[in-house]
RNA sequence: UGGCCCGUGGUGUAACCGGCAACACACUUGGCUCUGGACCAAGAGAUUCCUGGUUCGAACCCAGGCGGGCCAACCA
């Protein structure tokens, strides 16, 4: 991962391991829930869980999230580790279980309890629901929640000894029922099940819920980073919340002690054109019988994929290709395909199987009569070795595509009269065709072979064109190919309520009866190939009829000549696309809310009111800023205390508005290091030309770390502007003749390049040189 | 209707603390070739969602708007 196009999370971590966090130590952990297998989304996780922990030298630990025994199983857990073990990943340590920890779990829980941060419940679901309000309306506390931690203690002794039916009581932990955040809203962590636990049996009948397990479980672990999807936003201040109200050690501990302590990051899932990735709606694929389980070739699953004959390599290629970011996102299949047809075509041998046979008989060709031709298994750009032979004989197959009898335009393969190449054997002659004299159909070709091309070469430098893979009749293997399609040809089936009704019916294609050459008869399951023209297959772990092998299309290989057909549909595609993008935007201006909430207030409060108006009249400030300016004390306070020093009301607004409120996002204005005076000084700093907009803002950035008089700290670090022409002449000249290609590019007119020169100046100045200066001083170099 | 997150070529991502909008896929054309593959070369494609503002200079900072997503399981 090269250093400058990282992504955020890697940036991140790299900070933390640079800044010493942890020690600079990074734990990740990927944690599954054992419910079904994994499929490409889950891979992106992985590669980057795993892969995180890998280029900071940091471990992954594998943690399987499993919670709710009524839909866990072992069997997923054992599928899960083969396919983590496939990808090329191994974690630090055993499997690890949350399971593992439902006796601290448990323990902590308790400890809340007795902390005042957690109350047994005994609600029924739907007054839960109901007390616990709508996202626009705030939530009201259920009647036990001021229940004596006493009571709760007991009542939570007794649902862990099974007194209680599903159902009757929970625990929750007492947080904010009015929270604007649902997840906020005594959020529950326990819950009844007398259900069989695959791992602990029958021990528990009180199950943790996620967010009270998970960011127990990453504390436990010691995870430095604990990386999951944008779905768990809301849930990370539960998470933060569940870490800082425990103690490392229960009883004892000091609260929201762990060490690491974990933190989570979230980032976009992956979706991917022409599939589904939700675990349920894979699950139905399966049960409805849509699909030959989860295995399944055409299924976006781990295992699905590497039954499609997709090597590992593909995948984690596949995964560095989309990157990580927190947009939403849809990535096109093609981005797959590449990445899987890049692999084979450096990793698989080439041989020859011909899909749908049609025969050719070679007239002057020895009858009884058969020849082992040389054949290299790779290309001589691919660069590796070896080869095989392929028999050749009187009677061939060939494919019933390579023929044409009234050839359109463009087609340069086998037709009456014309010569094709039979890779890696002779020249042929299309002479004579054969038809069914009922059907009319074309069932044999006679050809002539040309004795001269051995091997497929001309000796008298003829040129031809076509080149078509074949087979010997009698010698090639009756085999059974399948080729697999997408599986829905939406690109987005999940849109739309219904998504069965976007399962392509032809999403796999059996051909019972192709032929393939000899040479491949031993090999076992799972070995890969391109047949050569036709694409990517591996042998099946199936046999067909009379034991025949069974060859999967992994996927075509690119093919221009085919694509020639769609190219009319793909184009109105892109157009349809483009109509719809300008049809949206444009819309008129709606209702302010920020400035609703600004005026309401300044509606009880008349004192601000007054400042808004005065702002305007007397100060002569647009309405907008002066609304900025008005609609919080603190600010307004802040603005007339910096006009006290500096009387220029429109430049102090402007840094106001611009440059302080971006810190007020994140932080109070009474944490800030300095006040109304050193925003006046600063200001004046820059309209008495003392120093550059562009120095200001470094001056403001020191301000907002540290506070300081501003006259103070320009003096100090010596960033006066310079305005002096002679000054700059110099390191102007320098930049320019620093970068002759845009200089010369910028005197061609590329005038935006005005910018790049004053840019390098300023880099060199430190921010110091006047940019009016500076850009007279360019613009007069460059002529 | 509340809170939070996100808007950059067709797609996915970059672009240091404001200074040449970059890379990959896909696409087009040409070259090469015993695969209509691969490879090589060239090319096209972006009003950085919109409107204002700040600045010598904005994808980036400020304000507002628009659009998309997530959250109201005793699922994870």
């Amino acid at each position: 991962m090269s250093e400058e196009s990282r992504d955020f999370i890697r940036k991140m971590v790299a900070s933390d391991v640079l800044a010493g966090v942890n020690g600079g130590s990074v734990v990740t952990r990927f944690p599954p829930e054992p419910n079904g297998f994994l499929h490409i989304g889950h891979a992106k996780a992985i590669c980057l869980d795993f892969g995180v922990a890998e280029e900071f030298g940091g471990t992954c630990n594998l943690r399987f999230d499993d919670t709710n025994p009524t839909t866990e199983d072992e069997r997923y857990a054992r599928a899960i580790e083969e396919d983590i073990r496939w990808l090329g990943f191994d974690w630090n340590g055993p499997s690890r279980y949350a399971s593992d920890y439902f006796e601290r779990l448990y323990g902590h829980a308790v400890q809340l309890i007795k902390d005042g941060l957690a109350y047994v419940d005994s609600s029924s679901e739907a007054e839960i629901r109901e007390y616990r309000g709508t996202v626009t309306k705030p939530g009201r506390p259920s009647p036990h929640r001021d229940r004596p931690v006493e009571e709760s203690l007991a009542l939570f002794g007794r649902m862990r000894s099974g007194e209680f039916e599903d159902g009757t009581y929970v625990l929750r932990a007492r947080i904010d029922m009015a929270a604007p955040n649902m997840k906020m809203r005594d959020p529950l962590l326990y819950r009844i099940r007398h259900a069989t636990h695959h791992r602990t049996g029958d021990e528990w009948c009180i199950y943790p819920m996620y967010d009270w397990a998970h960011p127990l479980s990453d504390a436990i672990e010691g995870i430095t980073h604990s990386l999951c999807t944008l779905e768990f936003l809301d849930n990370r201040t539960l998470y933060d919340w569940v870490v800082d109200n425990t103690r490392p050690h229960v009883e004892s501990g000091e609260l929201g002690a762990w060490q690491p302590r974990p933190h989570q990051t979230e980032s976009a899932r992956l979706n991917l054109d022409y599939t589904v990735m939700s675990k349920r709606k894979l699950a139905e694929l399966v049960s409805e019988d849509r699909v030959d389980g989860w295995d399944d070739p055409r299924m976006p699953t781990l295992a699905g994929l590497r039954r499609r004959g997709v090597r590992p390599e593909a995948i984690r290629r596949f995964c560095d290709l989309i990157g990580v970011a927190k947009a939403d996102n849809r990535v096109d299949i093609g981005t797959l395909e590449h990445a899987i047809r890049d692999d084979l075509n450096r990793t698989a041998p080439r041989v020859m199987c011909v899909l749908r046979p049609l025969r050719v008989e070679i007239e002057n060709y020895p009858e009884g009569k058969t020849e082992e031709l040389e054949a290299p298994y790779f290309p001589s750009d691919v660069g590796l070795q070896g080869s095989r032979t392929v028999p050749f004989s009187r009677v061939l197959l060939i494919e019933r595509t390579d023929f044409e009898q009234d050839p359109p335009k463009g087609f340069y393969r086998l037709a009456p009269g014309r010569e094709v190449r039979l890779r890696y054997a002779y020249l042929i002659t299309c002479n004579d065709v054969v038809r069914d004299s009922e059907t009319g159909e074309v069932v044999e070709l006679r050809c002539t072979y040309d004795p001269e091309t051995r091997g497929g070469s001309t000796p008298d430098g003829r040129n031809v064109r076509g080149t078509i893979h074949w087979v010997s009749c009698e010698e090639s293997l009756p085999c059974e190919v399948r080729l697999y399609d997408r599986l829905f040809f939406e690109p987005n089936p999940e849109e739309d309520a219904d998504f069965h009704e976007h399962l392509n019916p032809t999403s796999l294609v059996i051909v019972p009866e192709a032929r393939v050459e000899p040479s491949v008869a031993e090999d076992a399951p799972g070995t890969h190939y391109q047949f050569e023209r036709l694409g990517y297959f591996v042998r099946d772990s199936d046999t067909g009829d009379e034991g025949r092998p069974v060859y999967n299309r992994t996927v075509e290989l690119k093919d221009p000549w085919a694509r020639r057909l769609q190219d009319d549909l793909r184009l109105t595609e892109q157009l349809i696309v483009k109509v719809e993008k300008a049809d949206r935007e444009e819309a008129p201006a709606g209702e302010d809310t920020g400035r609703q909430a600004r005026d309401e207030l300044r509606a009880r409060r008349p004192e601000l009111a007054t400042r808004f108006e005065r702002y305007m009249s007397e100060l002569g400030l647009p309405e907008e800023d002066a609304d900025l300016l008005s609609g919080d004390v603190a600010v307004a306070d802040l603005f007339e205390g910096a006009l006290v020093v500096h009387d220029s009301p429109r430049g102090v607004a402007n840094w106001i508005v611009n440059e302080l409120l971006r810190e007020l996002k994140d932080r109070e204005i009474e944490s800030l290091p300095f006040g109304g005076e050193e925003i006046g000084r600063l200001v004046a700093l820059v309209e008495d030309g003392t120093i550059s907009g562009r120095t200001a803002k470094d001056v403001f950035a020191r301000l907002v770390r540290e506070g300081g008089d501003p006259r103070e700290i320009v003096r100090a670090e010596g960033v006066e502007q310079i305005s002096d022409p002679a000054a700059l002449r110099a390191i102007v000249e320098g930049a320019i003749d620093g970068h002759p290609e845009q200089a010369a590019r910028y005197r061609a007119g590329q005038s935006g390049l005005l910018g790049f020169f004053v840019g390098q100046v300023m880099r060199e100045t430190g921010g110091r040189a006047n940019p009016e200066v500076l850009q007279r001083l360019v613009r007069e170099k460059l002529g």
